[in-house]
RNA sequence: CGGGGUGUAGCGCAGCUUGGUAGCGCGUCUCGUUCGGGACGAGAAGGUCGGAGGUUCGAAUCCUCUCACCCCGACCA
């Protein structure tokens, strides 16, 4: 016979407490009632070595996680639990925004992906795998095409559109890199949904669509009861504010936001405008032109210090290309930047119209340009080739740049003076000064730049985790699927799509990365695998127990889960392990509390200190404080 | 893929330079004393030293090959 309380404990006691007698639905979900000797919650000391962020060793620590290989996870019972919490929540919102559940295979042929390239896009990132008859069949990333075929088979005609299906699932990459636990895994799960419209505007269309769904991802984090912010982002295909990221805010984020302190407005680094500035190209020569040896010189900070000026006195030019060569598109790009910013490829997509890539440098080289020593200069000299300049770049006096040839630099570069082929008979501020020559805004923004939507702000940058992307693909998908419906003039056309994603797993961990304190996790109520813990001082003491199953039960009615604390263990061990998974509310009891007719009360994240509350009001003391 | 590093008990580590048949802390099990913030004592169990080959009387240790994993750089939920 085990010692202690156990026997006390009958599997039909259990069922009694918790499960719930009528069939009817009911609004309020019956709380689930556990024990911890029942339980697998497995707390360690030391977490793996190879953890490093909070989330990943707190959850490791906290048994929520174990690690299987790289970036393959056990979602253990604990993780599992708020895993449910998050997808209960998921669910409710998607549906009561139209969106209906279904379920698609993680095995998908590779020929599926031929027609939308992706097999070519997604590369390496894509796992493959071959069966024994020599198959070749892709573990899914996303299910863009999948679903196309679906809804293509069952929907000919406008009036079964608009359409909004998701589901929640497992899905791989083979990540380079899988790193930081679950924020980045090469199997993680995740809840995708799609939408199918016969038009982008209007009732039924994407846009409207794609607002419900915006609104739907507002309600799900809130509801979470997470940090965040829905950001713009690069939104590829289409353009526009066609795509908005979910983010975690969080000083740990792996992806920076740039944020105009007095509008609110917010976007990704890789999309955020940048507000207007000053900038002319009358700007007449006040050096001479010097040619200076400069070899072996990696990075742009040694050569400005050679040359005796700053990375914000120099140009740089980068060599791309199209990257989809055309018969009316150049060979080469030249974008022109100065040293101390970044191109963005994406402004350079929509100053140009049609998307690129970094230069074969090989190819280059072939057609003239002296790799690492390139000057604008090359647009005059190399036939089929196109200067995309930055505002910032073209506005000054006298310039640093490369001198076209190997181990060697020019300083006093003048953009009048020095090429007045293109810019000759161009006035201040012609932003096409020459058939070959566009001036735009093609650099990342970066903090203290004005804002684009305020006079006088300056951006802010921070961190977060992107929890969510929604984004409208447009015909995409339904091109490389051919699926086109008939529309009400009779006409066949390809259906518009939206696609709207929620990394769920890492939806976990990025509360976690959130939220926590030296002692532990600090979950959220709405996400805690249980809300409240009740520790039994003494778990073999009679009256202890019964009080104990009298406020589960209670609560367990009201709706909340409750994890009883029964293990034979010193308190302290029990508070420590309360703390490290970061149950919202831990109830103690114990005989000093019973002596008193009371309970003990204490909430994880307040600072507020235990409160002794008398076992009559131990229910409604709770529901406060959740 | 480029650069750096690590594989020894469930977890964290030492031992390797200078070969001699494996140890520490946490955890686990037994007994006793304890019992409101990770107790103490006594005893016990648990390891193909990542794998293969080689050198040697003898390899965790030296050599070769291999596999796995981690950290820093370009993508993404």
């Amino acid at each position: 016979m085990p010692r202690g309380p156990a026997m006390r404990w009958t599997t039909a006691t259990l069922r009694a407490m918790s499960t719930q007698t009528s069939n009817a639905p009911s609004a309020t979900r019956r709380g689930d009632i556990h024990r911890w000797r029942n339980t697998l919650i497995a707390t360690t000391r030391d977490a793996p070595s190879d953890a490093e962020l909070p989330s990943h060793v707190l959850m490791s620590r906290a048994g929520f996680i174990r690690r299987v290989g790289a970036g393959i996870y056990s979602y253990l019972p604990l993780a599992h639990r708020t895993l449910n919490k998050l997808c209960a929540i998921i669910r409710e919102e998607l549906e009561a925004a139209g969106s209906m559940e279904m379920l698609m295979p993680s095995m998908e042929p590779m020929e599926f992906f031929a027609g939308s390239k992706r097999d070519v896009d997604y590369g390496d990132n894509l796992f493959r795998l071959t069966d024994r008859h020599g198959r070749v069949a892709a573990l899914a990333p996303t299910h863009e095409e999948i679903i196309t075929d679906v809804v293509k088979a069952a929907v000919t005609s406008y009036k079964q559109l608009p359409l909004n299906l998701y589901q929640i699932q497992t899905k791989f990459r083979d990540e380079f890199r899988p790193r930081a636990g679950l924020l980045r895994c090469r199997e993680f799960l995740m809840k995708d949904a799609y939408s199918f419209h016969l038009d982008i505007e209007g009732e039924g269309g994407l846009d409207e669509v794609y607002e419900t769904m915006r609104t739907a991802y507002t309600n799900i984090f809130q509801r979470c009861g997470l940090d965040f912010s829905a950001v713009e982002a690069e939104s590829g295909p289409i353009g526009g504010s066609a795509s908005h990221e979910f983010m975690v805010n969080c000083e740990t984020g792996e992806d920076t936001i740039m944020v105009c302190p007095e509008t609110g407005y917010a976007a990704n680094v890789e999309k955020c405008e940048i507000g207007e500035r000053q900038w002319s190209l009358d700007h007449a020569a006040t050096a001479e032109h010097q040619e200076h040896h400069t070899p072996k010189m990696p990075g742009i900070d040694l050569v400005a210090g050679a040359l005796g000026t700053t990375a914000a006195g120099m140009l740089k030019p980068l060599v791309m290309q199209p990257a989809e060569p055309a018969d009316d598109r150049p060979a080469w790009v030249l974008v022109t930047v100065r040293g101390d910013h970044d191109v963005n490829e994406g402004k350079v997509r929509d100053a140009l119209g049609y998307a690129v890539k970094m230069g074969d440098e090989k190819a280059a080289k072939e057609a003239g340009f002296a790799i690492g020593y390139v000057s604008p200069r090359m647009v005059e000299k190399v036939e089929s080739s196109v200067l995309v300049i930055d505002h910032d770049a073209v506005n000054g006096p006298t310039w640093a740049t490369g001198a076209d040839k190997y181990d060697h630099h020019d300083t006093g570069f003048n953009w009048q003076r020095d090429m007045a082929g293109v810019f000759g008979s161009a006035s201040a501020t012609d932003e096409t000064p020459h058939a070959r020559v566009r001036i735009a805004e093609v650099r990342n923004a970066e903090v203290g730049d004005p804002s684009p939507r305020a006079k006088g702000a300056r951006l802010e940058a921070r961190r977060g985790i992107e929890v969510g992307h929604i984004f409208k693909l447009g015909d995409k998908y339904s091109k490389a699927g051919d699926f086109q419906i008939m529309d009400k003039d009779q006409k066949r056309r390809h259906v518009i799509m939206g696609c709207y994603g929620i990394g769920v797993s890492r939806t976990m961990a990025a509360c976690v990365e959130m939220s926590h304190d030296d002692n532990g996790i600090v979950w959220p109520v709405p996400l805690a695998p249980y809300a409240v813990v009740i520790t039994l001082i003494k778990p073999e003491d009679e009256q202890s127990i019964d009080t104990a199953t009298t406020l589960a039960a209670s609560l367990a009615t009201e709706g909340y889960d409750v994890l009883i604390d029964d293990r034979a263990e010193r308190p302290g061990v029990k508070f420590k392990d309360a703390d490290l998974i970061g149950f919202p509310l831990r109830v103690t009891i114990g005989p000093k509390t019973l002596e008193q007719n009371s309970v003990e009360i204490k909430s994880r994240s307040a600072e507020s200190e235990a409160e002794l509350v008398a076992i009559d009001d131990a229910l409604e003391a709770c529901k406060r404080r959740l």
